[in-house]
DNA sequence: TGTACATCAGTGAACGCGCGTTCACTGATGTAC
DNA sequence: TGTACATCAGTGAACGCGCGTTCACTGATGTAC
C-alpha cells in the first residue's frame, strides 16, 4: 500500500518504474540502454543509479522477471502435463511468449549469466527444474536428463528460429500448428515404450 | 593465382583480407565493428567502403560464409543419413560449430536477414533444405514438414542452450555425449513407426 | 619504349551520435529534541 | 507543535569512448598513343 500511495514524493518507486518502463521499451521493439530507460520513466540520466549498480544490474533484473513471467505462463495450464500433446501445448506457450516479447526474450537468453546468488539464476534454474519436471512426469523412467534437454531445446531451438525468421509464418496460428507438430511428430511415438 | 601473387601492390585482395580479420575477431571473441576490422587489416577505417557498402554488408557475406561452412561441416560427413544415430552425429556437428565459433554462429542466426536476392539467403534456404533432406531420408514417409522443423529446431536449441550457459558441461565430450542423448531419447523409437 | 592521362584503391581529418559513468550539487523527507 | 539537522533520492554538467559514415584528397596501377 505504501508503494502505491507513495508515488508522487520524490519519484514513489523509482525502481519499479525504471523495470516498468524498459518493460515497455523491449517489448516495443525500441533499443535498449541505460539512458533511454531513464529519459521514458521521466527522470535524469543517472538518476537509476541510485537503484541499480550499474546498466547489467538493471539487464539482469529484466531477465529475472522475464524468466519468472515466463515459468508463470506455462504454470498457468494448472496440471502437470500427462501425454505428449501436453508437452505440445508448453511448447506452444514457451514459443509465444518468444515471439510476444522477442527483445525480452534474447536478454534473457542471450547471454552467460554468471553471478553466483542471483536472482536471475535462481529464476533460471526453477525454469529448468520445471520444465524437467514436465518431461520426465510424461516419460517417466526415460533417460530424464537427456529428455529434460531434448525437450527444452525443442522448444527454444523452434522460438529462436521463429524469432530470427528461420521458420517463415505468416500467423501466430500457423506458428501454433508448426510448434504442435514438431513436438507431435518427434513424441507420439514415445508412450509406448520398448523397454 | 592472380589473387595470391597480387598481394603487394595496393593491399592486394581487401576484400578477402577484411573477412578473414573479421572472421577472426569473431572467433577470438573480440567486440566486431567496421573500425575494429579495419584496424585489424592494418588499413584505415574508410578503406573497407571501397568493398561493401556499409556495415550491414559486411556482416551478412559474414554470415554467408559461415552458413556455407556449417553446411560443409555437415556435409563432410559423407553419406546421407540413415538412422536416428546418424542424425545424432548431425546434432553434434551443429552444436560443436556453435560452440568453436560462438559469435559467428549469433551473427548467422541472430537477426533477420531481409535482403532478397542475397548470397545469405541462399546459403541460409541451402543449409534448410540440406536438414530438410536428412530428417526425411531417415523418417520417409512421415510429415516432412513438421520433421524438418524439428530436427533442426533440436540441434538449434541445444546449441543456444549451451552457448548461452543455460546447460552446462565441462568438456566437448560431455556436450556431444548430451546431444547424441537428446536425439537418442527423442527419436530412437520412431523407426518403428504403428502407422 | 616512353610519355600523358584516366581509373580506382586506400588515406586521414572531421562530423554527429548516444552511450555509461563520475561528480558535486540540491531539495525534499523523516527524525530528535 | 516547532525548530535543527541528518538522510537520501534525484539533478545536471561534464568526461572519454568508439562507433558509422562523409568528404576531398593522394598516390599507385593500368591503358592509349
Amino acid at each position: 500500500m505504501s508503494t502505491t500511495t507513495k508515488s508522487a514524493y520524490h519519484h514513489g518507486d523509482l525502481r519499479a518504474a525504471l523495470l516498468t518502463s524498459a518493460m515497455e521499451m523491449l517489448e516495443g521493439g525500441e533499443t535498449f540502454s541505460l539512458r533511454a530507460v531513464a529519459r521514458r520513466a521521466g527522470v535524469s540520466a543517472t538518476a537509476p543509479y541510485r537503484h541499480f549498480e550499474d546498466r547489467e544490474a538493471l539487464e539482469s533484473a529484466l531477465a529475472a522477471e522475464g524468466l519468472r513471467d515466463l515459468k508463470a505462463d506455462l504454470a498457468a495450464v494448472g496440471s502437470v502435463p500427462a501425454t505428449p500433446a501436453d508437452l505440445g501445448e508448453l511448447g506452444v506457450i514457451y514459443v509465444r511468449f518468444a515471439l510476444r516479447r522477442p527483445a525480452l526474450f534474447k536478454l534473457m537468453f542471450g547471454q552467460e549469466c554468471d553471478t553466483e546468488n542471483d536472482q536471475r539464476v535462481l529464476a533460471a534454474a526453477e525454469l529448468h527444474e520445471m520444465l524437467a519436471l514436465a518431461m520426465n512426469h510424461v516419460f517417466p523412467g526415460r533417460d530424464g536428463e537427456a529428455l529434460a534437454a531434448a525437450g527444452w531445446a525443442l522448444a527454444h531451438g523452434l522460438a529462436f528460429l521463429h524469432l530470427d525468421g528461420k521458420l517463415k509464418a505468416t500467423s501466430q496460428e500457423e506458428v501454433d500448428a508448426r510448434v504442435r507438430a514438431a513436438f507431435a511428430a518427434i513424441l507420439s511415438v514415445q508412450t509406448d515404450p520398448a523397454s
